[in-house]
DNA sequence: GTCTATATTACGATAGAC
DNA sequence: GTCTATCGTAATATAGAC
């Protein structure tokens, strides 16, 4: 049949990548069909390979997309040389981040195991960046006497899942809005570089 | 065909639930075939339902086995009183259990999106009841003054991510052994209720 | 209790019309 | 650029022999 009257390959290349990120997040990438995938797009299956070659390059351009996203967000921000700042803006950053973008964050790292090696070592490289990014204040504020801290590997990864996790269990419209959501997780993060964190007042769960 | 010499009920259906935790936690559920299964287990597809109506029964018989497992390893811990030691004593139990059995662990949170409806509740469940252990410690901690923390409910689900974490980055001979890492997480999460941590001295960094 | 064989359905991917 | 149709393969699950 020829072009549908409107269609427009940039769009449905984009409403591809939304729907398929949709899909993925819910039910896992080995669990979504391309049929499925097309469903959702309101074309047939055998159009996708229009724009993708296979069906592990959505996934790939979907995890890509989101580690640059990432990466360019974070080196957007202002620079602060101070380790206790640097800690609180990046904080603050992160929970932002994963509470705004919840299903690229959670494909990113529920589906690396279903990327093939080469994709994988790409995708890889780009977390490890990210990490690199955080270890780094630590080593600073421990350098400089800020921080306390036992271990800053560990220290880094601890932070880092500490942090991701509310990925798993925030939703809109809950007790806590993202604004109180941050200033706990910075109070948090705080206390694990052993700074006395100001404690919050009145306390959030007495607001609610 | 008859039946294999020594074959024997009872250990197949150990062999079978054994090989498919490690494929389930390597490849994730929905790649992994009722064959590959078979073929781990040296029998063929149609014999794996002598003992499980479908696969699907198979990830939820692990995870039920997990969680009840994990629960009653809990209960079995003795019983502590006072709020910080039975804080530490609960991420000493923690981080071992989640290092012992890092497929178990795995499966168990990565593999929820796969279950059906009702298999779901029921795992969710007994989650919930571990969760509701941790912050139990936490309200009466900070009710009696040890801890200071601005929300229990996400401080509790910060704790388990954080703790919970080492199963995605630790590895048997790495740089530090299972004892180092409680003692580091112990601190981490003393730290994060607002307690100051002793130091641990030489720092682990410079063994290593 | 396990085998072989198979029913049935669905998958990823491709070909060719328009 | 999208369609319909289909190829080749593999999935879950079942049936019946031994």
């Amino acid at each position: 049949m020829a072009r549908t009257i409107g269609s427009n390959g940039k769009e449905t290349e984009k409403r591809v990548l939304k729907e398929a990120l949709t899909l993925f997040a819910h039910h896992g990438y080995a669990a979504v069909s391309m049929r499925q995938i097309a469903g959702q797009c309101n074309i047939q299956a055998g159009a996708l390979y229009n724009y993708f070659p296979t069906k592990q390059s959505i996934l790939h351009g979907l995890m890509l997309a989101h580690m640059n996203d990432l990466l360019s967000a974070l080196n957007a921000q202002p620079k602060v040389d101070d380790p206790v700042s640097a800690l609180k803006s990046f904080t603050q950053f992160h929970i932002r981040y994963h509470i705004d973008k919840p299903a690229e964050v959670f494909i990113a790292y529920m589906e690396l195991r279903n990327l093939e090696p080469e994709p994988y070592a790409e995708i890889m490289k780009l977390r490890q960046e990210y990490e690199r990014f955080l270890r780094g204040i630590l080593r600073q504020g421990q350098a400089n006497g800020d921080f306390q801290i036992d271990d800053v590997p560990v220290t880094t990864m601890a932070i880092i899942s500490m942090m991701t996790g509310v990925n798993t269990w925030y939703r809109y419209g809950g007790r806590l809005g993202v604004e109180e959501i941050e200033k706990i997780y910075v109070n948090l993060v705080l206390s694990v570089v052993g700074l006395e964190a100001e404690r919050l007042t009145p306390k959030l769960e007495e607001i609610a």
